[in-house]
RNA sequence: GUCCCCAUCGUCCAGAGGCCUAGGAUUCAGCCCUUUCAAGGCUGAGACACGGGUUCGAAUCCCGUUGGGGACGCCA
């Protein structure tokens, strides 16, 4: 596939190229995301490109369908690739199981300089040099015993029904030295490091020779990742040195820990983090949105570990993004709300902090309220109409009269809606007067009371002659009701409002009236008192 | 086990020898506001892991201890 293309220098461009490498496993973590933001961040800082590329080297068949969920959540955040799957690029292919041509190449030539070499032994060979060492309490260096060193050595081997692999051939002796951008300067001694397999027996190649040669390909100037790679940079360096190519400069950036912890967040590990109070709470309230909505929870993805989560339950991605900004990195000691503008105008590799730092999933919420709170009330309707029509609330495509119930609702309720699939908080607002469920807590607390009923059934008169029917009106007629019956106003106030709303807790009451109507209002009224009354009798 | 890394409030960060009786955010507690619930306002609690140095002076530099973590694949 490599077609005509000049296969051995790129020229070093000017401008800033950085890459994202998922592989496709149908999740995108929310580490990764940090990363994949720095990666973006830093590239559109400079002016230059973000790529993605899919590490599939280990490839199986469904990886189209695996990589959807992680592009999606690229799309959800808005972070957006210059080059990668679907939208292709000068460089294309960016999946590494279409690339086996350049990293055959890749071998070769690192066999034909003598930096590679053809190894004959067996897994089981390898596992009892393996062991050995352990017994010795010594760090495990390849014996090189089956290594082929000349034809002649293969053909024997090969007679003997082995197949070769082949190692990188380590310098054994002097350290490897380089500048990481964050981690200061790191050093490695070669004697310590692996004769890895760049290649297996079957022809196919591993991940650290593919990622050295494509990193070229691409022309990747900055390499941002995760630490665990930090180990690994030896012998990419090793294979890019060897080849002749020009090494990027590389950003190790910490590993996010789990919340409350000090170890590497993982996706498997969700029955653990659910003991975390904090992060057990904001698991429970979005698994309510996600179950009111109907959104089907799959314990794969939907996890505060996973983006998918925060999308399913209506997060805001800039809230997400703002977040894992400051999960490892920092302008200042007080500046913590970025628009995207200031992320990108503001972000150097220099700031990022060199310890993990533990995903608060609190700390989210309150970034998440915040932005909410800064939306205007479209914006919001627009974010929250999607969870009404997934819940059956209204219909899909709203009617005008919905659309106008959803705006009044969501205004109402103001910074109660947090996150859009709060809206689900207020469904008797599109229920039918009959179908308004009660909590029956606060309707023995409200309405159970001696005295309450007759007292309702005056109120409920006065309000039938209240006109018009707005909020100010209703706060003028429940004082001049309290003032006449003689009464505090708690006293009837919350009688209205379970009779009306089923519920003890909610917005603003007359707010709320208004909205439902007179004919609604007055009617819940009676309902809620033709259960008292029957309840009574039955009792 | 071997190698490497990290260490400031519960959590996320600020701090690059004197501006630190350690600052911001979040969380938590109390008070105010209030028809409930939120929001908001105010107040408060809360940290330089420990031990040695270096220095007139150390959260900041050095060494050690302890604790935590990561990497050690024909995975990525």
């Amino acid at each position: 596939m490599s077609g005509g293309r000049s296969t051995d220098y790129n020229p070093r461009p000017m401008t800033v190229r950085t890459r994202f490498a998922p592989s496709p496993t149908g999740y995108l973590h929310i580490g990764g995301v940090r990363t994949a933001l720095f990666n973006w961040l830093f590239a559109r800082r400079h002016g230059g490109q973000f790529l993605l590329r899919v590490d599939d080297t280990d490839a199986e068949r469904n990886v189209a369908a695996a990589l959807r969920p992680i592009l999606d959540g690229f799309r959800w955040l808005g972070l957006d690739w210059d080059e990668g799957p679907e939208v292709g690029g000068p460089y294309a292919p960016y999946y590494q199981s279409q690339r086996g041509d350049r990293y055959a190449e890749a071998v070769e030539r690192l066999l034909a300089t003598g930096a590679a070499y053809r190894d004959y032994a067996t897994g089981d060979e390898i596992q009892a040099e393996r062991e050995e060492a352990q017994r010795d309490k010594r760090r495990f260096l390849y014996s090189r015993r089956w290594m082929a060193e000349t034809d002649a050595d293969a053909a024997r081997f090969e007679a003997e029904g082995r197949r070769a692999a082949v190692r990188l051939k380590m310098p054994r002796e002097g350290a490897c030295r380089f500048r990481d951008l964050v981690r200061g300067d790191v050093e490695f001694e070669w004697g310590l490091e692996q004769d890895h397999v760049v290649q297996r027996a079957d022809g196919t190649c591993l991940y650290h020779l593919a990622s050295a040669v494509d990193d070229h390909d691409f022309a990747i100037t900055h390499v941002i990742r995760a630490v665990e790679h930090l180990s690994n940079t030896p012998r990419q360096l090793f294979i890019t040195t060897a080849l002749g190519y020009e090494p990027p400069a590389f950003a190790h950036v910490p590993y996010v820990a789990a919340p409350g912890g000090a170890e590497k967040l993982s996706k498997r590990k969700l029955d653990r983090y659910l003991r975390h109070h904090e992060f057990k709470a904001i698991y429970d309230r979005g698994l309510s949105v996600a179950e009111r909505s109907r959104i089907e929870v799959s314990p794969e993805t939907f996890n505060p570990v996973v983006v998918d989560f925060y999308r399913a339950v209506g997060y805001d991605p800039d809230a997400l993004l703002n977040y894992l900004l400051l999960v490892g990195w920092s302008l200042d000691d007080r500046t913590e709300r970025f628009t995207r503008d200031e992320m990108v105008a503001h972000f150097s590799l220099e700031r990022i902090n060199r310890a993990a730092a533990s995903f608060d999933p609190v700390k989210l919420a309150a970034f998440q309220e915040r932005r909410m709170q800064a939306l205007g009330v479209d914006e919001r309707v627009a974010r929250a109409t999607p969870f009404l029509e997934r819940a059956g609330l209204v219909a899909a495509p709203p009617s005008p009269a919905e659309l106008a119930r959803v705006r009044d609702v969501v205004a109402a309720a103001g910074e109660r809606i947090k996150v859009a699939g709060d809206v689900l908080d207020y469904p008797e607002f599109f229920q039918a007067d009959g179908d308004v469920a009660y909590d029956g807590k606060a309707f023995d607390k409200r309405l159970r009371k001696d005295g309450v009923a007759p007292r309702l059934r005056r109120f409920r008169d006065r309000l039938e002659a209240t006109r018009p029917f707005d909020a100010a009106t209703f706060e003028r007629t429940l004082h001049e009701f309290v003032e006449a019956e003689g009464i505090r106003i708690g006293q009837v106030i919350h009688a209205v409002r379970v009779a009306v709303t089923g519920k003890a807790v909610g917005f603003g009451l007359f707010e709320g009236l208004a909205i439902l109507g007179p004919d609604a209002c007055l009617a819940r009224i009676d309902r809620a008192l033709a259960r008292l009354a029957s309840q009574d009798s039955a009792a």
